[in-house]
DNA sequence: TATAGTAGGTACCTAGAGGAAAGTGACTAT
DNA sequence: ATAGTCACTTTCCTCTAGGTACCTACTATA
């Protein structure tokens, strides 16, 4: 990640986060492979790390492994290890993960609704007169 | 896809697109400089190339016409030529785009109730014992 | 004895996204 | 004659996210 992510120079609204303020938050909750494994968490409860990739299913162990620790580092989900033969770990979504839920819902609403249009107007401009 | 079998198993969520939803429009929205581009427009209106390059400043020529052909084709921003010496382009956000605006202050919002919570948890995680 | 199951860790490697820098075309101003 | 402007385009190069494959400890079961 970039480290220095705090700097605020009040007059350099050069980066790409003071030119756009939600830009952290994009990194954070939509970054690779985290929208799917917020939203089986968050559609289907706790579950372990066997259910999950199964789920997933295209995600390898070795990138479900750094999704899960990213997520739970930032606080959006909480790992449980049981120390029992064999191992158990059960993830499940945190009350901070749980707030994103409208958010998300919100998303839905907007996909129900206008991805045809996006589907449209992709054929519309693959098909026009390239000038 | 996978259209080859006629065996419906009702665990056969494989791909992450039927593991969430919202895959299809993350992909859309927020791939790689899409919100800073959307943002920028959004904000300060009908602008020129070298406009949003000033703006964003990190993105590099290339890259900026690559995102603006891309948005351009999912329709969520116009882009309007004058076959002028020097040529001038104008991009703006179109109906389809502005429809994500409260999608956008819904993501701002929670950034600003819950970035912080982010940042508390990453702490947290790397000062506890490392079991 | 061998195998399966769990939750990963590690080493190696590749593809592709993205960056740097220079070029292009048509015209204008100096 | 030369330089400059705009909106890219092209070429080359780097870097890293992610994939493949194999490995770990431990026990129950066959």
């Amino acid at each position: 990640m970039t480290a220095e992510t705090t700097t605020r120079s009040p007059a350099a609204s050069a980066d790409p986060e003071s030119a756009c303020p939600i830009a952290p938050v994009v990194d954070i909750v939509f970054s690779r492979w985290t929208t799917p494994i917020l939203w089986t968490l968050n559609a289907h409860g706790r579950q372990r790390f066997v259910e999950l990739q199964r789920r997933i299913a295209t995600i390898t162990p070795k990138v479900l492994t750094q999704r899960l620790r990213q997520l739970e580092r930032d606080g959006l989900i909480v790992r449980t290890y049981h120390p029992e033969v064999p191992p158990r770990v059960e993830y499940e979504i945190s009350e901070l993960g749980r707030s994103l839920a409208p958010l998300f819902a919100h998303l839905a609403e907007w996909s129900a609704t206008n991805l045809d249009k996006v589907d449209r107007a992709r054929q519309e401009y693959d098909t026009a007169s390239p000038i």
